[in-house]
DNA sequence: GCAAGATATTTGCAAATGCAAATACCGTGT
DNA sequence: ACACGGTATTTGCATTTGCAAATATCTTGC
């Protein structure tokens, strides 16, 4: 019944993350911006227009949370939300504001230097390793491999 | 101001972690553990007898939150908590019940399928290099490298 | 063209979370 | 022995979270 913990690879990454999350918390929130709010300005960053449910599969926030904090994001200034008329009534895309943007530009250096201080010591090769890891975990977990029983 | 989200380290992280999180929460609610209890009971099954800040240091769990949860717990009959007399008096130290060692008896195996599925196509190095990996940019964030400016 | 089932988002509500203050205890210096 | 600063845990409180129900819209089959 031996079971290492620390060689166990969910604990692993999620110290990984907490810790990661942590840390960048505390320094964004002199940009008046918390870290699930970076999620969705980070995504948008990526893809502009993105409905609130293509934000949740990006930014892994669940989707009723999203809602909100796209709503809270809008009385801030940092998003808005409109519904095509022309297209499906029901989505909602939502879209970077000028104010959205800048907060992008100022965050996106803090959020490059994180980087690199989570890789240092890590060659490039190493580094793009790791990633290509972790995607091929992510893949791993998507399919329905886990529903069958033990 | 290019930012490829998609080759973002803490990006890649978080979604990872909040899937493994996500699917296992699911498969262990059955056995009436939430997955932060889950990682309390895999703390103390790692080492027994430990203190909430211990705890907290081992599950990256906030020590307030700690605190309810093991209370929780101890009302479900899965731990106790005691105050050594002997001892500093202040520290409570938690330990398993074998209610507690049951619970980690039934779950250790699905856990254990788990890390099977995420490292499904890994070979055993690429396996051992990835947990190497996340060790070392844990490490990386442990010290104050962040705290100076940009 | 409309009923019935799907899909996108929002909202109700209870539980979980985390910061800060409170509490309880320890240890040191005098 | 005692005041004082430090440490461990708990508790107060407001916010965040996520499930499920409600709402609004779409789509398909007839």
């Amino acid at each position: 019944m031996s079971f290492d913990l620390t060689a166990y690879l969910p604990y692993l990454i999620n110290r990984t993350g907490v810790e990661l999350a942590a840390a960048f918390s505390r320094e964004i929130a002199p940009h008046g911006v918390t870290l699930q709010m970076w999620r969705v300005l980070a995504a948008l960053h990526h893809r502009d227009g993105l409905r609130i449910s293509d934000l949740a599969d990006l930014t892994s926030i669940d989707i009723s949370t999203l809602s909100r904090l796209v709503g809270k994001m809008e009385s801030r200034g940092m998003v808005n939300r409109r519904r095509e008329p022309d297209a499906d009534a029901r989505v909602v895309a939502v879209a970077l504001t000028p104010v959205g943007r800048a907060t992008v530009r100022a965050i996106v250096p803090v959020a490059r230097r994180y980087e690199t201080v989570a890789l240092a010591g890590f060659t490039a090769e190493e580094a793009a390793a790791l990633k290509r890891m972790l995607v091929r975990v992510y893949d791993n977990l998507g399919g329905d491999a886990l529903d069958s029983a033990a």
